[in-house]
DNA sequence: ACACAAATGTAATGTTATAACATTTCATCC
DNA sequence: GGATGAAATGTTATAACATTACATTTGTGT
């Protein structure tokens, strides 16, 4: 299935309101300004990355143990997605996609560092889900991380 | 494909010390060790908790440097893998198998914490492969890791 | 025995993440 | 509009994970 792109921030942050209020959880200014910052950096970021950035950006200071909390919370909402093969954040590219969220897939260019987000297919997940039952496992949670390198980067040799 | 049962540690550590004659590499005492204490636990460990296991098993200091390079060491060597989900690090479970390695897939329990590796269908692994390409994406190093519930867990509710 | 590369040691420090407890903010109810 | 209680944030300290830089030791080939 194909996503649509990434619709304004406008649009972004009104769905990330929106997710918020369905869980009776509140959208404060200091959430809304790490998530924003993390839409306009556009690549993976570090919690202490996003303390510096929020300190430079906003001219205030925030404490590491708050932009912990402020990304679980933001991870809770599906708002982003945690990068473990790096300890590193990262916006969900479909916030604004209405319909359910697929597995993500991160594509994670060692060269450039950027990702990019694909929705497996639901027949591959489906076959993923067969192969893992069949060890009696039960899926909890699943984001697949594939590291490599991305069109633009090899281009450049 | 269905791989056979891990076969005695002797026979593991006579092929790990056959991967690392193949490039050149030596295979001391202490990454043996480690190597063993890793098999001996069988379950996922952090460097320090190796670090910690050295100190008692042998009765002799190791620092958390030289257990890192070790690590590397021995992931280099395809022995161990690590697990970017949690910083810990565990031994493969292919090591005597003779057949080219699929794609490791590392379902995790979240409640036992013990891991059990399957190799993903080859028939799978081209149609993921096939997925990503389309985006132009060329991937270097594929691991997939899993988290859930294992069938042991489930059974105790 | 020498030379050289690989392996390990040592010390310091950088990076990522959480614990424990205090204070502030904000919606709700009276 | 003030009380109140939960959610959010602040503060301080520290735990846990990982690397850098440089010194020393070990082992192999000549």
């Amino acid at each position: 299935m194909k996503h649509t792109l990434n619709k304004n921030k406008q649009e972004i942050l009104q769905a990330a309101q929106k997710q918020c209020l369905k869980h009776d959880l509140r959208f404060t200014s200091k959430r809304s300004n790490v998530l924003q910052l993390m839409l306009h950096e556009n690549k993976p970021l570090s919690a202490y990355d996003i303390m510096a950035d929020y300190k430079t950006q906003y001219n205030q200071s925030i404490s590491a143990v708050s932009v912990y909390r402020m990304l679980d919370f933001l991870i809770h909402a599906q708002l982003v997605h945690k990068l473990a093969s790096s300890s590193q954040y990262i916006v969900c590219s479909h916030i604004t996609c209405h319909h359910a969220h697929e597995t993500p897939q991160l594509l994670i260019c060692d060269t450039c560092h950027q990702v990019e987000e694909i929705g497996i297919g639901t027949l591959l997940t489906s076959e993923l889900e067969a192969n893992i039952a069949a060890t009696g496992f039960k899926l909890q949670h699943q984001q697949l991380e594939l590291h490599g390198v991305c069109s633009s980067c090899q281009k450049l040799h």
